[in-house]
Order: structure tokens, then sequence, then C-alpha cells
DNA sequence: CTCCTATATAAGTAAATGCTTATATTATAA
DNA sequence: TTATAATATAAGCATTTACTTATATAGGAG
């Protein structure tokens, strides 16, 4: 039997401020997918590095993104732990797929590793 | 057959922006269960009623709720027939009960009308 | 070690946000 | 008509936000 924590409004709205954002929204949606590198969601979003390392750095000080360095590179992917999560995947599967976009990297080799 | 449209990334993250602050989250979710009044609803958050109403404007030109003037008052209500309706939903239902507080404001005889 | 690549952080800035106070609008009642 | 109550709007302001550019950090390759 699984207990569903009490969440307040005001940590769910906090969350949802963070959605609320279309470039970090875009990245939850990719994170949900599969991990990212910061390179990769670069090219994704077609925003500058530092824009793209900014909006992870509120996501992970928010727990809704877990990383992982290898090598050069740091990966990201969604936390499936947060409180929320449940809430955060009814709202992410609503949005358009981004399978036309992970393609169109691919065949243009912006893929790392 | 119901056939739901296709949202996009933009329209769904305005809409979380409205929610990602504490105060519109709650005018939601009150306005979710019933109709409210202004005046009542400055009294249940316990702000400003220029901050109130400007929140509520917000709202309803996102036509997240939709208003009725009876007198002196003007009532909002929720718009179940906003385009992400469902969504809105998912996350209202998980926000801690306000049954107290409404029993609060009915026992100060606060209700308007 | 040195160089290079990926990422993070810092500082600066223009724009957006959420309040405040003051005033306008709208409807009811006397 | 005038007065009053509920609500809306306007203007001002402090804070936050999302970027930019420049620089720092961290790891791999030679």
């Amino acid at each position: 039997m699984t207990i569903k924590t009490e969440v307040t409004t005001e940590e769910l709205s906090s969350v949802l401020k963070l959605l609320g954002e279309k470039t970090r929204m875009s990245i939850m949606q990719y994170v949900y997918e599969r991990e990212f590198c910061v390179c990769e969601l670069v090219e994704l979003l077609g925003m500058s590095q530092p824009a793209i390392s900014q909006h992870l750095r509120k996501l992970k000080d928010a727990k809704l993104v877990q990383e992982k360095r290898r090598g050069n590179w740091v990966y990201y992917k969604i936390n499936d732990e947060h409180q929320v999560y449940y809430v955060i995947e009814k709202i992410l599967i609503e949005l358009p797929s981004i399978e036309n976009k992970l393609q169109e990297l691919e065949r243009q080799n912006l893929l790392c590793d």
C-alpha cells in the first residue's frame, strides 16, 4: 500500500513556477524521455550554453532533475523520486511529442559521447 | 468519442506560469469548488482587494475563470471549458482541502450576498 | 605539464512581476 | 440626485527573472 504524502499549495506552486517557463518545461520533457548532456540540450533548445546551465541549476536545486558527470559531459535526467513526480508526469505526457526533434538531432550527428 | 486537442508547450507552460504563484493557485482552488465574489476571496486569502482583483484579471485574461456580476458583487468561477481544464483539474485535486477555511469564513459570517 | 572541450558561475541589464496607494467605475439604496 | 459599497484600474516601486558576456572550473588528450 502506498501512502501519498500531502503536498502544500506552496510546494506545488513552486514546482509549477519552474514548469511555467517554456525552456524549462521543454528541458523537463526531454529529461523525462532519457538523459541528456548540456550540449545536447543547447542544440535541441537553440539557446546559449549559460542560459541552459542556469535553467538546469534551478531544476536541480528544486530536485526536479539529477545530474551525473561522465568525462567532460554532465548528464541530466528527471528525478522520478521527487515528491510530486506523479503530478509532473501528468503534465509532461500532455505535451506534443519530441520524437521529431530527437531524430533531427541524430540526423545532424549532434549527439554527444 | 472525444478528440483531445493537441496543446503546445507554450500554451501549457503559460497556464502553469499562472498557477505557479501561490495566491493565484489558491484562487483557482477556491473557484474550482464553487463561485466566490472578490470580497470573499479577499477574506480567504488575507490580501488587499486590488491585489486579488489583479490576480483575477490575469486568470480571466487567460480564460481560466469566468466572471458574473450580481448586483454590486462580481462572482468568479472556474472555466471548466478551458482547453487544458483536464490538466488543471489533475493539479488542483492534489492540493490540501480548503474545507476548514470555508467553515471559518462561514463561522465569521463573512459570506457575501 | 599544456591545450582543449564541456560546463558552471559571476556580473550586468532590460523586462516582467506582485505588491502598494490613490482613484475610477459600476450598481444599489436613500 | 447623492451617498455608499464592491470592484477595477492606474501609477509607482522594489524585487525577481531570464537573458547576455566574460571568466572560472573540471576533466581528457597529447
